[in-house]
DNA sequence: CATTTTTTCCTGAAAATACAGAACAAACAA
DNA sequence: TTGTTTGTTCTGTATTTTCAGGAAAAAATG
């Protein structure tokens, strides 16, 4: 492939192709982890062709990835004056990226999932005993575990990250 | 179908096959999920038949993915005296399925990215400057906090529900 | 306007995943 | 032993997801 490439960027390919290994894992397409990755140890914010020549992949997949990712909130676009082309970059500081991750699986994995124990629930209101009072007593318990949950996370989410860590020591210590 | 249903029955179906949907939605098989959800809301334990007639599934396919919420530890095995059947039962206490889910994913998920991380951060310890020693830093700042958030969860999940439940009380308050 | 560059959408192929059904194995009964 | 019940694994098929490549659209330039 290529030749003559600084000792680092070894490295950085070896994270790329194992972010994108475990991305799968996690339910995460490959192309959009490994280009995440790509992105959280660019120097500087690349364009489409960047990416798809370093990854190796077609146009139509870089594009639909980086705009997911960009749906995400984990990248942004970047113009440069004098140019047409759009450059992304991703946002590295760690803190933040927990942040975006949070509010984003809050928003499209649980809440729809405490909309359905509360349609399950209110479905069932009427049930005084037997296994039906029972499913409803189910229904509730995962919706108020799931509503607390949340409302914690939303506090850690919206603290700046020194608080967050202070929190945190004491927590530990 | 079947005739004659309870109505809390009408409302688990919606439960079980709208949680399956929502599995597939975080990476997690269809099936697998509306088994979880089966479990988590039966009156009794099932046998792999019961959850084959409810699910309208195969053998193989519900011995599998009831084989594999075991592995999870959400689901344990029921033996019956005098009945060589085996039954499945699904842990319905949120905080010991919350506790119990949180322990896999660490194990599954986050470990093996602090592995990377870490030789990652190894692989160029010697950069001293430039984009090699950005790259270097990021590296250690995704496992920095990658694993005190590890600590934190650790500390959270030894802690008994009411003890937690008092602890996110006097953050939220 | 036409031309070029860049972005977006679409189609079909390939790969990965999920699944049914059958084959197989083990445990027990008669 | 043989048959029966239950549990496990395997094989092929169907479904879903991912992706390349090209067409189409949009935007910028002259």
């Amino acid at each position: 492939m290529s030749k003559e490439q600084p000792a680092w960027e070894k490295a950085r390919e070896e994270f790329v192709t194992q972010w994108g290994s475990l991305g799968t894992q996690w339910g995460i397409n490959r192309t959009m982890a490994q280009i995440h990755a790509l992105l959280m140890t660019a120097p500087e914010p690349m364009c489409t062709d960047d990416v798809m020549e370093k990854l190796q992949i077609s146009r139509g997949n870089a594009h639909t990835n980086l705009k997911d990712l960009v749906g995400w909130n984990l990248v942004r676009i970047i113009t440069r004056k004098g140019d047409r082309k759009e450059y992304f970059e991703a946002e590295k500081d760690v803190w933040k990226i927990f942040v975006t991750i949070s509010k984003e699986r809050k928003r499209r994995e649980i809440e729809p999932a405490i909309r359905l124990l509360r349609d399950c629930a209110a479905q069932t209101k009427g049930e005084t005993s037997g296994p039906g009072r029972e499913f409803n007593q189910q229904m509730k318990d995962l919706d108020e575990f799931l509503s607390f949950g949340m409302k914690v996370a939303d506090t850690v989410i919206t603290m700046k990250h020194a608080s967050a860590l202070q929190w945190a020591m004491r927590l530990l210590g």
